[in-house]
DNA sequence: GTCTATAGGAAGATAGAC
DNA sequence: GTCTATCTTCCTATAGAC
């Protein structure tokens, strides 16, 4: 057998690896505007030359920062709400996670209009919100809620109700507007209703 | 009468706001990241350095920006809304804005996450949303709707619905969302409720 | 492969001629 | 007051020693 039966795919996939976990902790931080290669070279501990051994250059790490965000996002809230319960336990479950991670939904929202505004990057923008969607989706089918339109309007509203909160950190005033909305899918154990 | 009665306010009264709505059209054509004081003084067609006889920092300008963005903002949403009609008829008024001024809403998120990531300006982001909740508010009244929790849930799913449409551009499923949600608030003229 | 050093340019802000 | 020219700093990206 030969040493190398196929060549490594990258030499270096560890180190991007490493640079897009440092940039997504300096983006967390900082901001998307303060990422500069070498704010996250520094945070990965290596000199800001090495950067461009890993990555050609600063959009390509940026495409991978994206998809990995949302997969961890995804992962993380999916964890979170988990798969039992009701509407309303998931909506709280939501917004301690949004609690408990403040920079990781801020991030999303810069991430998203980033790629907006970057020439050729907003499909980027629209796999981030498709992966959104498939995780809504999960999580309601999982509740017996499989109205296929459904999945958005709970993206959306809970959207909304994350940058409200991201402004104002309210947390009675979001988790009021959640627990209004959940009455519309869940049946609520007392009425709710106003008008 | 003397010529000059009293001393002129600030002398470069009319050049800040000049500054500022070239600051407004450059933010909306490409972005809160690429409008430098350079390119912000090309558009308004002077020169760079006059940007800080008129202002004293960037950061000056852009409190200005994003007040003045507001004002506009707010204004011309409830302008196009108008004050007749139910909720089904002033929810496609707001489509249809959003379909006529893009780059309005899209700078209006951009701005919000620059107030909220720099020091100092989170209570700008705050200052914005009151703006928003106190446009809703008026709205809702005119349409007979006063109980004070329902603008926060309006301004919320409005935001979530309309970030997703400058994502995926899919106006049908945004006035699909927008009108279901109207359901809650104004009597469905046919039943509409899924499950 | 990894470093130091630096090219080359754009950013915000200022100096000084006019 | 308004300009050109410039200071300083920071950026991305590359060159070249080791």
């Amino acid at each position: 057998m030969p040493a190398r039966p196929l060549p490594v795919r990258r030499p270096s996939d560890e180190r991007r690896r490493d640079l897009v976990e440092a940039a997504l902790r300096v983006m967390s931080r900082d901001g998307v505007a303060a990422a500069s290669t070498r704010a996250i070279a520094a945070e990965a501990g290596m000199a800001q030359s090495r950067f461009h051994y890993c990555f050609r250059s600063k959009a390509e790490l940026l495409r991978e920062v994206v998809e990995t965000m949302v997969r961890n996002q995804v992962t993380s809230v999916l964890d979170a709400v988990g798969a039992g319960g009701d509407v309303r336990s998931a909506l709280r479950a939501y917004a301690q996670h949004l609690l408990d991670h403040p920079e990781q939904h801020l991030l999303s929202y810069e991430l998203t209009q980033y790629a907006l505004r970057t020439p050729g990057l907003a499909p980027l923008a629209a796999e981030q919100y498709q992966a959104y969607l498939d995780g809504a989706a999960e999580v309601l089918a999982a509740l017996g809620i499989t109205d296929p339109a459904v999945p958005r309007l709970v993206v959306a509203l809970l959207d909304g109700v994350t940058l409200q909160w991201l402004v104002d950190r309210d947390l009675g005033a979001a988790i009021a507007g959640l627990e209004r909305f959940a009455d519309q899918f869940a049946p609520p154990m007392r009425q709710r209703r106003a008008g």
